[in-house]
DNA sequence: TGACAATATTCGTTTAACCGGATATACAAA
DNA sequence: TTTGTATATCCGGTTAAACGAATATTGTCA
């Protein structure tokens, strides 16, 4: 049972949980990303992400000077479906949604910068829109 | 969200989390049950327990001398569901079991003594055996 | 009332979490 | 190679959790 507190103690901190809830949104997003979205320091987004990927909940891929980081397949059984629940009970909550209207608006804005200044204005590479099904990501409702 | 991770900080604790799972399992238990099955002290038993009344998540009903603690219904959906997430993954798991193989021998032992030395040789009265269905409670296997 | 039992709470300490700023690393492009 | 960008990690400092021991509280019983 000190597995199952270590995870839990994972989800016990509002900026992790965010950032899983984007990556439930988006197939994966960059640091910066995120930075942006929860308008936090770059060490604090760095530190929590390592803090997911230690715990074998979301991976990173380097690409460039970036790292992308999404959701990977959890091998702990109490851990996934928790994860699973927490995507639809997050999904109810007008402040999580609101999160996801941020984060389209970022990632637009993003793009937009990409395309019209010089392909790295911001930045990270245009941001492949999420392969999974868009769920209650979108503009929510 | 910061709402939901404080509830996943109060599951973010082993002993808490214990207590949880034998509350899962029986309708009610005092104090000194679960200092006795998870072999903690009384100060962290006392304490642990008022952290998840403070939550909302059990209530207690004194009675004489004795305390008695047992969950209530959670107003919070999100955290009402993952307690019922969190009732049936534990239960496939051996050490989870083994707790409560621990509890029943416990509470046997109470009674016994209870019945053949006077009525108050350990701690308290008799328990009334869960009212819950046993679920996967019992011996299990 | 006084002695005792179960539980709650306080106290001081220790440990763990979290943080921002600074630095290190890795890569890209000039 | 130098410069710049994105990210990771290190370094104190600060806050919050958790703990055991001691004490306070509440109720029982003689």
């Amino acid at each position: 049972m000190k597995e199952a507190s270590r995870f839990f103690k994972v989800l016990a901190d509002e900026s992790r949980l965010k950032m899983l809830w984007l990556l439930f949104n988006r197939r994966e997003l960059c640091v910066c990303d995120i930075m942006a979205v929860l308008d936090i320091t770059q060490s604090k987004a760095s530190r929590h992400l390592a803090t997911l990927r230690n715990v074998g909940i979301v991976v990173d891929r380097r690409e460039g000077q970036w790292s992308y980081y999404s959701l990977c397949p959890v091998e702990d059984k109490l851990a996934e479906e928790h994860l699973k629940l927490l995507k639809t009970s997050l999904s109810k909550r007008p402040d999580a949604r609101q999160l996801i209207v941020k984060l389209n608006t970022w990632l637009k804005e993003k793009e937009q910068a990409s395309s019209c200044a010089g392909n790295n204005a911001l930045c990270s590479a245009p941001v492949k829109t999420a392969a999974v099904k868009p769920a209650l990501s979108g503009g929510a409702r």
